[in-house]
DNA sequence: TCAAAAATAGGAATCATTACTGTTTTGCAA
DNA sequence: TTGCAAAACAGTAATGATTCCTATTTTTGA
């Protein structure tokens, strides 16, 4: 039953700790392969589904068909640009309070929530003024 | 570039307004061949994107790995039951609020806002305290 | 009524994720 | 330390929701 600490989920973990952006299964893959040549997919997504299991990282669903993973498991928001397909964190005051209002009102035990932003970016908005000129 | 209205948009329209659940492209396949028998399932999904594309409609990523599609487009957030996966409806005052403090907040354009908690629904919250018996 | 544009049915293709299998690691206990 | 069972791994095959493709049918405006 214990989790037998591995090197590869070592790795995982803490690479997903140094980011910022909240990447993709193959993002993970991709950069574990540059020191470690040998690692399967497999190992990444049974990782990361294991330590999301876990709460130790989230597991975000913003609707672009691929899971993304975030490091940061306190509670905020996140943006996602239509144009360039960027997931990045917008902190908010007020969480705390909706979470609060939604178990009051609710008939049931509410764990967890998720809010997600969608629109365009500031540098997307940037690029498609200059595009105008 | 018009849009033409085809029986079988209509159906699937329609049949999306009668639900106050949230229904899968495949439920909605299931329930609109009891009546047409040779709708196709590529003509639902089509549809469905259609209508969502236009803001007729709202497609859901709730996390359970199937998009949900929802009739009503007012600002709401939902309710996912980890239990028994059903989808409801959460009305909380509130959500203008944070929209508003993320426009704020934020550099870029937000369009969009998607709020969703996780938990055990009501019903199941009870099925297993019978079970404890 | 006619023709062009749009939509359809049915099936094939895609692709992210999970499952499977034989081999290798890990961690505990002797 | 060494041995052993549980856990994890690599590599690959399978799954399944969604999208794409194509020849045919519907829709709509003139």
């Amino acid at each position: 039953m214990a989790m037998k600490y591995s090197r590869q989920r070592q790795m995982i973990f803490s690479f997903l700790m140094t980011r910022k952006d909240h990447p993709t299964a193959d993002v993970v893959y991709q950069n574990i392969r540059q020191n470690y040549p040998n690692i399967s997919l497999g190992t990444v997504y049974r990782n990361l589904t294991l330590l999301a299991e876990r709460g130790e990282i989230l597991r975000l669903q913003v609707g672009d068909g691929v899971d993304h993973f975030d490091g940061d498991t306190s509670r905020h928001c996140h943006f996602v640009c239509s144009d360039c397909g960027s997931v990045t964190d917008i902190q908010l005051d007020g969480l705390e309070e909706l979470f609060s209002k939604a178990q009051q009102e609710f008939d049931g035990r509410i764990d967890r929530q998720s809010t997600c932003f969608y629109g365009v970016c500031g540098k997307c908005l940037d690029k498609s003024a200059e595009e105008q000129i």
